[in-house]
DNA sequence: ACTATCGTTGACCTTGACGTAAAAGTCAAA
DNA sequence: TTTGACTTTTACGTCAAGGTCAACGATAGT
């Protein structure tokens, strides 16, 4: 008893549209089931739609998830394509990196706008 | 002697472009001094740049680093004001908590596809 | 005087990631 | 059988964030 999600369920689930699931397929990131012309999403489908999301969030390209999954699909088997995309890996690494500090950074500032904001609201209240 | 940077001195500094600096000054994140019609950066100006680009590698759109920026300058006094700011900081939080935990996991993933080709190097190493 | 380098504005162009609308097929419930 | 909810494809539209190009001014070196 192979379970399918229809489209509009992923969809439901994950807050996206239609149209952006369409999309993926169109750009070969993923390659759901048939049954006529209507879409059948696996689980396996479905973890993979996970996985693209989160690698939207933190901002990597269609093209730069294609890749990923490329990797994971078949991984490159000659020397200098292992090499290549150890060097890449290597490179994202650092600029993932980067970004978590970037946040680090942020979510600090944001508590110091926080506190801003209570005594500004302290403040505020004992004024009235 | 208060030091003015040039355009040019920023964008290599930064690694971005004169439009870019333009653009965001159009856009009215930055407000450099001008001598006639050239633009002088001061040290602060700099900084701004700094968080700006900060701002964008985190994802953050213009509008709402144009946001944080207004907050900075000018924190809103009322107090409907403050408590949807507050809320609205609330809402960034945890989208960015989200985002580091997205980038922690992608980190943990590389390291399994560095592990992945270090493994097939030694095989090949060897095959050789 | 000529050339380089750096600066300006203004206008259109490009790219990525979808949104949206049209026209039509499928299937279950009322 | 008609309505409603779902699905499809094709195709043009949009929006953000700049890129690119033209035409020009100021300044410095040779």
């Amino acid at each position: 008893m192979n379970k399918y999600y229809s489209i509009t369920e992923l969809t439901r689930e994950f807050g996206i549209s239609t149209r952006t699931l369409r999309f993926y397929e169109d750009e070969g990131l993923i390659h759901p089931e048939r049954r006529g012309r209507t879409r059948l999403f696996r689980p396996a489908d479905r973890r993979l739609i996970q996985e693209i999301l989160r690698g939207r969030r933190i901002g990597f390209t269609i093209a730069e998830i294609r890749e990923i999954i490329q990797v994971y699909k078949d991984p490159p088997g000659e020397l200098g394509q292992l090499q290549l995309l150890m060097s890449r890996v290597e490179e994202k690494r650092e600029e993932l990196r980067q970004k978590r500090k970037d946040i680090e950074d942020t979510l600090t500032e944001l508590d110091n706008v926080e506190e801003a904001c209570l005594t500004r609201l302290a403040e505020i209240g004992v004024g009235t």
